[in-house]
DNA sequence: CGGAGCATTGAACATCTTCAATAGCGGTGG
DNA sequence: CCACCGCTATTGAAGATGTTCAATGCTCCG
């Protein structure tokens, strides 16, 4: 469930447990990292195309997503964000921005600069391995949803994204048995995909028809995870979770 | 023209200088480093789905690219490399290959050791940091594909491709005026684009009736590169090259 | 000359988009 | 409490883009 966080460093911390062995001094320089909470509403721009940020952004709470903005008014959504992740690490060495950054629901964000952040990656290279770590993860996703986008018809690529949120969500703790928060709406899920909304929706209709999945109130519930990693061609190496979190058949699991 | 290479990380030095400002002594850690040079054949995995690497490889010469492999025998072309390119790098941090790496052409490649790599850059955070930016560039550039099989129609993504490679070849000194090498096949370049071969040889037409691009010989050039970039809604910021080497109209140039 | 591997073309078909309308749902003001 | 508003979800029908299957041409090379 979507628990609050305590100290904010820890919410980074845990998220890095998931994907890393952190040792003990590099867990403490994280945690001493000055930093900012701030509030920011839903669909609200954190940083822009052409923006030179001098710090970098953690997700503490909410939904966060990168996108595109295409001539036509169009937009591709490049990839969401949940608490744990830190979806600019990369403005640290890409000085300037190539695409967005936006909150989805209402967020709590924790600002570091990074001359701090530097500061304390010089001194703690395992965590600076950690976070390079990091960031080949974030490309790694982007990888596979090339293959999605690329090589996956419309059902196959909902299913996937759905396997996927719901995996990294269970790695932080967001998930209740086979139940996760989904907040993109599904004009947000069809611009993820490479899809029209109606055609989404047509496609969530079936994927509903073959008991597959169950959506609604912003809940995704995978009443046949089995049944859905098949029709998507799902397979969770490229998550690079510590633990292999995935689940051969997360069936009926309390948390 | 695909001129020889010297010393084989002098390569990777011109690379690198190609996208950030190299101190001097990063330089010398770099072309300090051990390595064995190799020749592959063309179209041979170098890395494959599920091995763990312990050595990195640099692209002296020919073509590499990154693919996963789908069910039914499709296959997801993720980005090609030039010569100067660490194609993976990655796997310094990423453990277990989430996908496959394989010659294109005949290649040239320099093998590093993870843990030579790892002990130079734990003396040179520079390099380091610099890397770190390589590999972000990297995932800039997979971003920007996804926007593309996300969002662009075929013509727009191809001509987006060819830009490209264009540019990123020239900022190695691969180009020749308004041309430079293709390696790819037209199968090749559908498998990246998410089209069919046949599809692909259509848009390629298109391409050619309008003037913009001639093909032929495994040489790209590019005819009419201000209409070629509007076709692509092409925006070289993704590149992250250092003197932001995308010419307005790179019309008459000798190299 | 013959053959292998690519490139090119045609025709029928599938998937997904576009345009447009309707339905549902949650919240607000009277 | 109810009518109304705004936003999202859902549905239908027509059309566009890209695929599939199958055949032919081209070019390099032994």
């Amino acid at each position: 469930m979507p628990n609050g966080y305590n100290a904010p460093m820890e919410m980074l911390a845990r998220k890095l447990d998931s994907i890393a062995r952190i040792a003990d001094a590099d867990r403490e320089a994280l945690l001493a990292l000055p930093h900012t909470v701030r509030n920011l509403p839903a669909r609200h721009d954190i940083v822009r195309f052409g923006d030179r940020p001098n710090q970098s952004c953690l997700v503490l709470q909410g939904w966060v997503y990168r996108y595109s903005a295409l001539a036509e008014g169009g937009r591709q959504i490049l990839s969401f964000y949940i608490a744990g992740d830190l979806p600019d690490l990369q403005s640290l060495h890409l000085h300037r921005m190539d695409h967005n950054l936006a909150t989805l629901t209402s967020c709590v964000v924790a600002l570091v600069a990074h001359d701090d952040l530097r500061a304390v990656l010089l001194k703690n290279p395992g965590l600076a391995a950690t976070l390079w770590r990091d960031s080949l993860i974030d490309a790694a996703h982007y990888r596979e949803r090339i293959t999605s986008l690329g090589r996956r018809q419309a059902l196959g690529r909902v299913a996937h994204m759905f396997c996927e949120l719901y995996l990294r969500q269970k790695a932080v703790g967001l998930t209740r048995g086979l139940s996760c928060p989904l907040a993109p709406k599904q004009s947000e899920l069809a611009d993820s995909l490479g899809l029209t909304s109606v055609h989404l929706n047509r496609v969530l209709r079936t994927l509903r028809g073959r008991g597959l999945v169950t959506l609604g109130g912003g809940i995704l519930t995978i009443e046949n995870w089995h049944a859905l990693a098949e029709v998507a061609e799902f397979d969770p190496t490229f998550l690079h979770l510590a633990n292999n979190a995935a689940p051969a058949h997360p069936t009926v699991e309390t948390v």
